[in-house]
RNA sequence: GGCGCCAUAGCCAAGUGGUAAGGCAGUGGACUGCAAAUCCGCGAUUCCCCAGUUCAAAUCUGGGUGGCGCCUCCA
């Protein structure tokens, strides 16, 4: 498998540090928000990579944590006059429950940066003690000129950073590119004891401290946005790399950016639009769909009317589904015959052209495409025309699951039993059908149709669906 | 100023040297009482422009144009 590596630039084969296992770790959410459709293309991604090596046998260790103490959070606490951590805890659940439309899955672990002082105390000691680090009034600052090493992520040499650092008026750093590894507490503030009194992380430290903690000194992979390039993964190495003086990360990968109107989407810019209002008006699916319909290091830009076509897109494959778990009820019975047997033994090709487009650096645009000329195949195999075994239907079914599943494509679910009220309308129509009264027949469609429930008239009798 | 990315049909989007995937929308046909769904067919002589390398370029090189991002919290 070939994947994209920030930090060399190239794609490179991916070897993992054990055999058989997989690390990885993505920078978490900052909750004191509701997450915006660019914050869910790495976390949508990102289960489709941890997804896929499992599919390919890998036991897969994820990572992800939760900012849980911030400026932010401790600004949206005062506004509504509750601790940090209540606001902390909302909002993880809300992330939660976005996660879950989306299709996500819980990472293995989710630890949360106030649970981890004590590994974060640890390590600025560690730093200070290796010269990487000084303290001064409370704050401990990192010494960036001491790392050899500082702005080979963002490919961007140290003097250069220095030329563009903001420098603040009286700042007590020893160069305007260090950072803060932790904080002096202000009044009114969550603060932990340390040895440079009480106070809060920096901002990089903790996925230092996590990473570590979790995942052990080196990882293969660690994830996330490519606005996390710099500083925060720049800083995340310099970090963690003078702490334990080896490698931090075999390979670092970024996602493109979602924009609206071909500007980033972001808070700061207030052009975002929350997963929550969009999942609202199109559904969580065709957030995902969106997704998986172009490349994740592709920029992508958002709007209603690309979310309808994913939305529309989408509709093809759930039918085609729908269409499989009708001939596994409604087929004929007995084995498949030949000309079955040989289709089904045909979809293997589909399979294999599936794994190799997702080796090549995650590629789900050109996986789906794969899924999509598989659909159209089986299909024409499995249509009223065709007169297909139960036992094809569900063999093709098992097929298209499993690459469905791979990429956490939303299927909608499969056909449920009419109800006796809608049961009856549809036995009504067909009796009207019979007698060849158009006009009743479909008057009662349109009765159902209002209801959301849209038929289709073949060969095995009247099918049903919700809309 | 430094570093980097992007430009492919009406819309979205793969493809990075061998002659343009896939989806949405549209349209013609089959099927249907009519629909819907499905299937079959149609749409870029061409991949922002110019020059070059090559037997061969959307793909490589050089130069332009347009758009974007990071360098400050940001997925």
């Amino acid at each position: 498998m070939k994947l994209f590596n920030t930090m060399t630039m190239k794609k490179e084969d991916f070897v993992p540090i054990q055999d058989g296992k997989v690390s990885m770790y993505a920078c978490g959410p900052t909750v004191y928000n509701l997450i915006h459709v660019g914050n869910a293309r790495p976390i949508i991604m990102f289960d489709v990579l941890r997804r896929y090596f499992e599919y390919r046998g890998f036991e897969v260790t994820f990572v992800q944590n939760f900012t849980d103490v911030d400026d932010k959070i401790i600004n949206r606490a005062n506004e509504e006059g509750i601790s940090s951590q209540e606001v902390a805890e909302k909002y993880i659940a809300e992330y939660f429950t976005d996660c879950s439309g989306l299709g996500v899955r819980a990472a293995t672990i989710h630890p949360k940066a106030t649970e981890n002082m004590s590994e974060i105390i640890k390590i600025v000691e560690k730093l200070i003690e290796k010269g990487y680090a000084y303290a001064t009034g409370g704050d401990v600052y990192y010494r960036t000129s001491k790392f050899g090493n500082y702005g080979c992520l963002s490919h961007q040499p140290l003097d250069e950073l220095q030329a563009g650092a903001r420098i603040d008026v009286a700042d007590v750093k020893e160069n305007p590119v260090d950072f803060a590894l932790w904080k002096a507490a202000k009044p009114g503030e969550p603060a932990w004891d340390s040895p440079w009194g009480k106070g809060r992380p920096g901002w990089h430290i903790e996925c230092s401290a996590m990473s570590n903690r979790y995942l052990g000194e080196t990882i293969d992979i660690h994830c996330g946005g490519q606005d996390l390039i710099f500083p925060h993964h720049e800083n995340e190495i310099a970090q963690s790399e003078a702490a334990n003086g080896c490698r931090f990360v075999n390979y670092w990968l970024h996602n493109g950016f979602i924009s609206v109107d071909n500007k980033k989407m972001s808070k700061s810019l207030n052009n975002f639009f929350t997963v929550r209002d969009a999942a609202g008006e199109y559904g969580y699916d065709a957030i995902r769909m969106f997704m998986l319909m172009s490349h994740y290091r592709s920029p992508l830009n958002y709007s209603g009317e690309i979310l309808i076509q994913a939305k529309n897109a989408l509709e093809r494959l759930s039918t085609a589904k729908a269409n499989l778990a009708f001939f596994a009820q409604n087929g004929s019975d007995g084995a498949m015959t030949a000309k079955e047997a040989a289709f089904v033994a045909s979809l293997s090709g589909f399979r294999e052209r599936f794994c190799l487009e997702m080796d090549d650096d995650l590629n789900t645009a050109d996986a789906v495409a794969v899924i999509f000329e598989m659909v159209r195949e089986i299909n024409s195999a499995v249509s009223p025309a065709e007169n297909p075994t139960k036992a094809l239907a569900l063999a093709c079914d098992e097929v298209f699951s499993e690459l469905a599943e791979v990429i956490g494509l939303p299927l909608a679910e499969t056909v449920e039993d009419a109800s006796a009220e809608i049961g009856e309308l549809i036995a009504k129509r067909q009796e009207a059908r019979r007698a060849k009264d158009f006009a009743l027949a479909d008057k009662i469609r349109d009765e159902l149709a209002a209801q959301g429930i849209s038929l289709e008239d073949t060969p095995q009798g009247v099918k049903w669906k919700r809309s």
